[in-house]
DNA sequence: AGAATAGTGTCTCTCAGACAGTATAAT
DNA sequence: ATTATACTGTCTGAGAGACACTATTCT
């Protein structure tokens, strides 16, 4: 393809133009690629809990650049396909789990010179939350393996091409923040569950423990859940069963969880 | 980061080049103006507070797309210039207020078909907070006209042109829910300010009172501030005047204001 | 002196932490 | 019966709200 860039950041022709025009018709002499424009990507952190750890997803590059290195899953909008960000967001995360719903959120976008060697690009990233029940993991052509890394607090394991350990730890951050003042684990959670495994989930996700009566008396007052009327047994003394009401998936406490005194 | 996806937008001819060539060679063919990309800007809510109102910055486009609107302050990232998606905020930030060093925050990205006539983009929105007293509105080529325009709670007035209405909301949105649980509005004050001052400023964003003891005893204690020595007279009685100690913009409390019984 | 604004004393209320106690299952 | 897990009772403490009180300046 023929490269007709005009050279920073506009053409003075097409600037000088554009005074005098209608809007009509400066649109039809508008033309994007008379710009050095940015690539625009969207990468998320898919995380889920399995073997009582914080995991997140990571594919292994198939192509350049930074072929054969892992990084967060993502990539190009595409313009035909996606209507808005979330739709680009929405379709990477079913490419690479199948998972159709489950909770995602904006988190941050990077954008720089220097992250990308194709150019100034920008990437936004998005959290996602999904049950590890619900996941069946796929790989594409643009990803020649998909698997889970434990995220070990302070100091991810696997290193991450581009600027992906920024953007995960951008993208941990906000999770562990809101973890304090809101009820978003249960998103990471079977549509049914006791108590004590969304405790557990807590305590994963914040790597301490929690107060067990606290916990629950704050879960229980907040009025979010609902008992599905069904026991899990299989332990010893079997627990209630509760699913999360309509709504509850993003409750906002007043206060945060404190921690030990 | 982005894999290469075949379909739309990439042609077919770089996509097979790529798979047996080193990231080197990879590069070398690469050229963004091969596909078509999103436009990316930054767009800016600049707060301030002033005649007792929360007030954003607003300018009149003098070219078009949407001339003679108004709109929030942005424009395209400038790649020669920014190195970050943060150093475009900032400059746009100089530009239309002169003000160097004030509180700037991404706040989120929006991206989409419809809501620029000129085609698929994405403007990453950032919050300022910039005390009244420092400010020079200066207009530019790009702008006709440069004004400040009350928030009126709910329904903010004037019309703004794309998606700006949106955009707006979610800035407001973020520094309403904020100043619920940090010290923000410290940064809408000039350097010295009183504690009844910062209250107000307080009231003013949340758009409710605030209880003078619990409000003192929440700052002080917080110990963010420190006593500036001087006292601000021409009221009654005179009132201590206060700085911010450094890292004490931006302190979480535990709690959040939780309004009247 | 009276008005206005700055600043304090102190009570109540809510909710998190602590931790011991009770309940119900598996073995 | 013992053990393991689920669940509750109830005390303490931190910090927010309420509101009356004192302090210092102005006129």
């Amino acid at each position: 393809m023929g490269d007709m860039t005009i050279s920073h950041p506009i053409s003075a022709a097409v600037f000088l133009m554009a005074k005098q025009l209608t809007e009509k018709q400066f649109l039809k002499n508008y033309n994007v690629h008379d710009f050095d424009v940015p690539l625009v990507t969207v990468d998320m952190a898919i995380f889920t809990v399995k073997e009582g750890k914080l995991q997140v997803l990571v594919v292994k590059r198939a192509q350049h650049p930074a072929k054969g290195k892992w990084a967060l899953p993502g990539g190009f909008v595409d313009m035909t396909l996606d209507k808005t960000l979330n739709d680009t967001a929405y379709r990477k995360l079913k490419e690479k789990t199948g998972v159709e719903t489950s909770y995602l959120e904006q988190v941050e976008s990077f954008g720089g010179a220097g992250r990308d060697p194709r150019g100034w690009s920008v990437t936004v990233a998005y959290l996602a939350l999904i049950s590890s029940d619900d996941i069946v993991l796929s790989k594409d052509e643009s990803s020649e393996d998909v698997t889970w890394v434990a995220i070990e607090d302070e100091g991810e394991k696997v290193e991450l091409a581009f600027d992906h350990d920024a953007v995960l730890k951008a993208c941990h951050g906000r999770l562990k923040g809101k973890v304090q003042y809101t009820s978003l684990p249960v998103n990471l959670l079977p549509a049914d569950f006791t108590l004590t495994e969304l405790q557990k989930t807590f305590e994963i996700i914040l790597d301490k423990s929690v107060e067990k009566k606290s916990f629950r008396r704050r879960i229980l007052d907040a009025d979010i859940l609902e008992e599905t009327g069904e026991m899990k047994t299989g332990s010893n003394r079997p627990a209630k069963l509760y699913r999360v009401k309509p709504e509850g998936e993003s409750y906002f406490f007043a206060r945060s969880l404190e921690g030990p005194r």
